[in-house]
RNA sequence: GCCGCGGUGGCGGAACUGGUAGACGCGCUGGACUUAAAAUCCAGUUGUAGCGAUACAGUGCGGGUUCGAUUCCCGCCCGCGGCACCA
């Protein structure tokens, strides 16, 4: 009998209290990290798709402690942020109090799992001993000039009533409530991540382990251009208009500048330009659409001439016309562009609109005239119409005109990246506070590093002020201190940190979860660091992952880690879609609570089932049939040994396929191909099966009847361990070492040859495995079936793959 | 539009660097056991034709390379994810 229920009890009780997942710190052993990208405790609970990526780095650090490896395999909580406060608010519920109840289920829920995690490091974000350091590395950054206030406008959510990253933005609306994101300026403080662009776009090269995909994502929202810088002077006056471009190649087909309507020369330029009240009326106009309406890419182009000026082509000392136009954006480059309409689709649309020139500058190899291309094209080619650089390639006129450029001090190479600087501060109260003091004499003066953990002070009321203030503010005596450097009435910084920090350095803290003398501890960083393998969603790509990568780099410039990249490799857990196909969701109904399927089936099936529902990267939908799948497979084991070890009958061929087993398991575990794996031990198990029921014994004996158990271990812990107690092993099978596979066993002496004419399979014959060409050969022409292919014909051609397969190419 | 991933039975999915397509699981059909059912065990299950051995077709579509293509190449179609007036 198979007494999930009981069976599971017992042996979670028995592992805790012999404290078998503590980590281990033996100097002698290797060391590995696995690390699950810690969840957001929320309120509803965990359903059946959160445990996916748990679930397989459980396997695979259930393994490694069996390979003898010191395993550091720990959980926490990244209990800051929006959705613990909305959903507090929602519940009429302190969130500290909100916050601890979800995160008390989630650990019941995770437990209910087998889920080998080490307890002793649990972390948690909002706890003051942590985000202690979350403070200190904020400080460490405003130090070296990386946090910096700024009051340019930036994302706001008015239903949240908080600013914004631009990371937080899923198709210009709020990532957490869908509501429209307004621009909004405000004071705030923002890190400076664009300065770790580059190296977070080139250090990628070092991450082979990770998947193409999520560089690939994260490469893209860098999204470094290389281009110039160019001066375009405002004729007749000493301005100029800097404009960003990729293409000087095509600088002599300008026929006029743009300018973005926020693009601060536009008020600037105001005494000087003859039409400003229709100037002022389309920026009124931009000013009420929405960042979406703005950036539909199937509205059509807006913009108003700049009367009275002229901007002047540097290279072609030709003076242009001026426009404002909200095609042209201020947040990229220089929020001014040159328009060549002859050679950007943009630039094109626009000019047809306004009647301005086309000039054609760059001519294609294969159709110099471009008619192919309908007035607009926009790859190289050869230059024309472009005075001394004429009869160029685009390549080689990009190099020699950015040359020219610096000679002549009228512009300069330049890299544009498309990730913006990091708006840190949030407008709400369920977050670090920024450990700052703004002091009327002496500016920005930080709290003084004893003095962390700046503690989260308690408020009347922690809903969001909407005034642009966080709740913070309201606490006047919380508020208003004495400046730490002059001692002069000072106030303190009542903004506070995203969701996001506190989990840009957490993998750090569990090597070290209890220090208070320091981030980290550098020997222990050393021992510890970079995490070896790093699973989670694929959502936090360029979330999450860009963030960790920064804080990282910055801690490594500090000093306080050894190497610059955290995640030696990564990989992505595919979600698991309701049945219905759909994510699942309250909204759809279609949410499967893991608790009833434990319940019902069991942790093992349960974790089992997880597993063998396809690639691990890949979603996949829901089906309790298959569940059901997986718990026959797990009593059909159960079965084969329910009175203990069987009377041994030894079998040559099983014990062969113990030892593949053993070698594919392992293998597939390695690679996170765990569907494999289930598949393979289904395939011994069903093996053993008939084979019991055909002589009432077993083709080997208790001790190889363990390996199975070892190498199913990992999947199925519980019924793993109970059977590996009833066979009369002593001590935990988590103790016991992983099983070597015999390759001499795993050799097959006799296999199935393929044999096919003219690539066509027309036959199969046991053959010994080592079966030279010709006698193959002479065993295919014994063959009747081959005999008839053969008739009348004559071989042609012989191929041969020793051990598989023999081609006749027969005319 | 750009970048990435994918398309294989009724369904989820296997198939190592080109070498027996459909492993394993679900579902379905038949059988054994049972008074009966459930469970279990055994057999079958890509399509078409045939009692059958077998033959032909078959991995989104159209071509190509090869003795041989799910795998490689060219041109398309569809789905998913990311980015997007980024100059």
């Amino acid at each position: 009998m198979y007494d999930h229920q009981n069976l599971e009890k017992k042996w979670q009780k028995r592992w805790q209290d012999s404290a078998l997942y503590q980590t281990g710190t033996d100097p002698a052993k290797p060391k590995y990290y696995i690390l699950d990208m810690f969840p957001y405790p929320s309120g509803a609970g965990l359903h059946v798709g959160h445990p996916k990526g748990y679930i397989a780095t459980d396997i695979f650090a259930r393994r490694r402690m069996m390979q003898g490896y010191n395993v550091l395999h720990p959980m926490g909580w990244d209990a800051f942020g929006l959705p613990a406060e909305n959903y507090a608010i929602k519940n009429k519920l302190h969130p500290r109090a909100a916050t601890a109840a979800n995160i008390a289920t989630f650990k019941r829920q995770l437990g209910l799992l087998g889920l080998s995690y080490g307890w002793d490091r649990e972390i948690n974000t909002t706890d003051p001993k942590y985000y202690k350091w979350t403070q200190w590395a904020f400080l460490e950054m405003w130090k070296k000039g990386l946090a910096y206030e700024s009051s340019e406008p930036i994302n706001w959510c008015p239903s949240c009533q908080t600013g914004l990253a631009n990371e937080d933005l899923e198709d210009g609306k709020c990532e957490r409530c869908g509501s429209d994101v307004e621009q909004k300026p405000m004071r705030q403080w923002v890190l400076r991540i664009t300065d770790y662009a580059e190296r977070l776009l080139a250090d990628l090269e070092k991450l082979p382990d990770w998947e193409e995909s999520i560089k690939e994502m994260q490469k893209n929202w860098i999204g470094r251009s290389e281009g110039a810088e160019i001066d375009f002077k405002i004729k007749d006056t000493d301005q100029a208009i800097k404009v960003f471009t990729t293409r000087v190649d095509t600088i002599f087909g300008c026929t006029y500048v743009v300018l973005a309507p926020e693009n601060k020369l536009v008020v600037a330029l105001k005494e000087r330009v003859k039409n400003w009240p229709a100037v002022e009326a389309y920026l009124a106009e931009v000013k009420n659409k929405t960042d979406l309406q703005r950036t539909d890419l199937n509205k059509e182009k807006t913009g108003v001439l700049l009367e009275g000026m002229q901007a002047v082509n540097p290279f072609s000392g030709e003076a242009v016309p001026i426009f404002i136009a909200d095609y042209v954006l201020n947040s990229y480059g220089t929020g001014a562009v040159m328009a060549v309409p002859a050679h950007d689709e943009r630039d094109f649309e626009f000019a047809e609109k306004y009647a301005c020139r086309i000039r054609k500058s760059v001519a294609s190899l294969d159709d110099p005239e471009n008619k192919t291309f309908g007035g607009c094209y926009t790859a190289d080619g050869v230059l024309v119409n472009s005075g001394e650089f004429s009869g160029l390639s685009s390549e080689s006129a990009r190099l020699r005109m950015a040359d020219w450029l610096e000679e002549k001090k009228c512009g300069l190479r330049k890299i544009n990246y498309k990730i913006k600087d990091w708006v840190y501060s949030r407008q709400r109260y369920w977050g670090e506070p920024i450990p700052l003091i703004h002091c009327a004499k002496c500016g920005v003066v930080p709290v003084p590093e004893e003095e962390l953990p700046l503690m989260l002070p308690e408020v009347d009321s922690y809903e969001p002020t909407g005034t642009g203030e966080s709740p913070l503010a309201a606490i006047t005596d919380w508020v208003n201190i004495k400046c730490p450097s002059c001692g002069g009435p000072a106030k303190r910084e009542t903004n506070t940190m995203p969701q996001w920090g506190g989990s840009c350095w957490y993998y750090l803290r569990y090597i070290d979860p209890d220090n208070n003398e320091a981030l980290v501890d550098k020997q222990k960083e050393a021992y510890w660091s970079p995490v070896d393998f790093y699973v989670g969603g694929a959502e936090h790509a360029t979330r999450h992952l860009i963030y960790a990568r920064f804080w990282h780099k910055f801690l490594y410039d500090l000093g306080v880690v050894s190497y610059d990249e955290p995640f030696t490799k990564l990989k992505h857990v595919g979600l698991i879609m309701g049945e219905d196909g759909r994510k699942m969701s309250k909204r759809w109904g279609n949410v499967i609570n893991p608790d009833e399927m434990v319940a019902k089936f069991g942790a093992d099936a349960l974790r089992v089932y997880e597993m063998f529902m396809g690639p691990f990267e890949q979603a996949a939908n829901w089906n309790t049939n298959g569940l059901v799948g997986t718990r026959k497979f797990l009593e059909k084991i159960e079965r084969l040994s329910a009175e203990g070890p069987l009377p041994v009958k030894e079998d040559k061929k099983l014990l062969s396929l113990l030892h593949k087993t053993i070698k594919k398991v392992g293998s597939d575990i390695e690679n996170f191909r765990l569907n494999t794996a289930v598949s393979a031990l289904m395939i011994l198990a069903n093996e053993l099966t008939e084979y019991r029921n055909a002589h009432q014994a077993w083709p080997f004996d208790a001790a190889r009847f363990s390996c199975l158990l070892q190498i199913l271990a990992p999947f199925a812990p519980h019924l793993s361990e109970e059977i590996w107690e009833r066979l009369g092993n002593q001590g935990s099978i988590f103790k016991s070492v992983w099983p070597q596979f015999d390759p001499a066993l795993i050799k097959d002496e006799t296999v199935n040859l393929a044999i096919s004419i003219n690539g066509k399979l027309r036959a199969t014959i046991e053959a010994a495995a080592d079966i030279s060409e010709d006698e193959a050969v002479v065993l295919a022409r014994d063959n009747e079936a081959i005999q008839r292919w053969l008739a009348g014909k004559e071989i042609a051609k012989i191929i041969f793959v020793p051990g598989k397969l023999l081609n006749l190419v027969v005319k």
